[in-house]
DNA sequence: CATGAATGAGCTTTCATTCAT
DNA sequence: TATGAATGAAAGCTCATTCAT
């Protein structure tokens, strides 16, 4: 009777674990694949790589994955998701410059965790939208653009609320913004990754604010 | 006789002809190289192309250039040269910020003219100091890096005179100033480079001094 | 105790289910295998494909035969098996020439059926008669070779009871009479296997007896 | 002045020379994937083997055919061609049956050297008229409906000038003969080449016109 | 014994580079 | 020195087979 009991259990016993088995590979394949990618960048990374870095054969990378891209565009749309996620946590509060310093926090902070995969994702050399798709996938938003989204959104709020100028558009405000952001993380890159590049998001938001000029 | 009287004064003349012409080759293999590299990303372009592009045949490729990230090497080189040049012809105004407005201008109206190859420079991928050495040449600076440092500069003697505020160093004003630039500039391609680039230089400077806030 | 008791009979039992049980498989798998062979060729028919149109696992199609090749011999093997008892049926008149024409209407009837696995038959490229013991199995004779065996031997007695010439060989009659039978074959199967090849039987014996030219 | 005069002619005899050069290499490697494919069959055949065979490196022989289904094509071409133009050749007598047994010759002839391609051939496994193209070119006749089509012309006329019987279509007795044709082939194969098969064309046409019965 | 994911040898094809002419 | 065909290492991907569950 037990064997009958656990007979109408097991199937969904066993397909649990296959499920969490394959998804335990899917994700290990990615995070050592990302590991790889951002050490050797997409072109130099060869599948044998991966595979001997994630401990599987290459056949097994095929398993999972239909082709090279496909592992970079799993990554990338994992890192997105991830990135979206934080964005969303992060941009909460009410007051719309409060809201930017803390999406500000939140993206540099993903950068100083993950940021070197996108300057794998660059090399890549997109060529148009289409490409994007292929290599992103479905997405609608890329992180970046979601990100910027935010930003132009608070903008938005805040010029409504008087708190910025507005003989700028909001969409230019927030690629100001982005931009400076790029500026901060180029050269926190260059300066080898010391120091916190999450305690300079205050600094930019000042800087972004009341400008360089002396008051 | 005749050969010999000739010989004394010809091999001169014959190899500044013979240099004449090398250097008509190198550059008409340059100005191919770069159309194509722009054209069809690092990866995807294959030297017969180059080539082809030139007129030559490939094995004359290699008799100028020992490899294709040399090629490229040069390309990047040739366009650093050129955007120092710019540069330096442009920052010869005495007021700080007077010159940080031509040095935009002029960056922006050589990304307008040429940019699209950097973005060709991000795909193959540096990983060091070492890599940008082997594919960017010897140069100590970068043309960002120069680029930046002239700024950098300009912030300095700004700070001197007054003009900008010292609460945050010269270099991370240099730092945002470029990032705002990069942002511009993306938004820029983003949107089909319809528009002046260059015009948005005063934009940009204006936004980086007063800042965002509403005054 | 009772179990004991039982296991004095029920082993045979047992013995006899999992006979049937194997043979079921075997035989599930052959007929799936026959359809995708046909379908698809031999080098395009994966040992997946095998399994899907089977309904089991790769692992299962392994535990019936050892390579993807013997699953192909097996299905051959049995396609002789099946046209040989069914020539041997065929061939029961005392009359040669009668017999003659039983066992062309029956091969006929049976490439009709079954034909197109031969076509994938000869995609396998044998090399050696070592080739075919190894792909077709242990059989002494292919189903071809009983086929001409039996109308060679329906030459012999038809040429011993002064039915057919003389100056040809009996093989050498069997071979024309097996050709020609090809040859209408081919042309059927070219014809997108419209009419019945079956009740052409006739007019190639006519043919093949009274010959082309006009009395 | 004589190398003015040089000047003038030399790249015609330097093309001339290319001309060659790539004409013997083509010609080189259609016959070593010839003998490989005939010793190994089309799915065996590796192009490492065809390149070792030829004497020259794989990226060679990509230098002169796209893949390894275009080598196989080009030889199937050019078997063709040969026996088309042998064919017409031997096609030339005035009486119809006389020619018949030309053409008859002449394809044994042709066989007895090339034929063991044509088995290669059947290996490829092709499903449609599409493959065929694909695989043979665009040659609008294949090498045997070519064939078939001379048989089956004479045995028009061989009918219009009462020779051959007519309640048989000339396409079914071209079929037949045919097909006789092939019930030689295969029996001369499997006899192990020995012996001639060019003279048996005389046997086969005297059974074919005449018939097995014992006159 | 059924399962189906893991395996990895092996294949075709590409293309930067070389070198005989 | 220009040429362009020859070279061959190298890479992505497939699939028959194995084996832990």
């Amino acid at each position: 009777m037990s064997r009958r009991t656990k007979g109408a259990r097991a199937p969904t016993l066993r397909k649990a674990i296959k499920r969490a088995t394959r998804a335990a590979y899917h994700e290990a394949i990615l995070e050592a694949a990302e590991r790889v990618f951002v050490r050797d960048g997409f072109h130099e990374t060869k599948m044998a790589d991966v595979a001997a870095e994630t401990g599987v054969s290459v056949g097994t990378l095929y398993n999972y994955f239909e082709s090279k891209e496909l592992v970079f565009a799993s990554i990338i749309e994992r890192g997105q998701a991830e990135l979206d996620a934080r964005v969303d946590t992060a941009s909460s509060a009410e007051d719309p410059l409060e809201r930017v310093r803390d999406v500000l926090r939140t993206g540099f902070g993903f950068i100083e965790e993950r940021g070197a995969l996108f300057t794998v994702f660059m090399q890549i050399g997109l060529r148009s939208e289409a490409d994007i798709q292929r290599v992103a996938g479905d997405h609608a938003e890329q992180g970046y653009q979601r990100f910027l989204g935010v930003l132009q959104r608070a903008m938005e709020q805040a010029a409504e609320q008087g708190m910025v100028r507005t003989d700028l558009t909001p969409a230019a405000l927030a690629s100001a913004l982005a931009g400076m952001s790029n500026g901060f993380i180029f050269a926190w890159l260059r300066s080898g990754r010391k120091e916190s590049l999450t305690d300079r998001a205050d600094d930019l938001l000042k800087l972004f604010l009341e400008g360089a000029k002396k008051p």
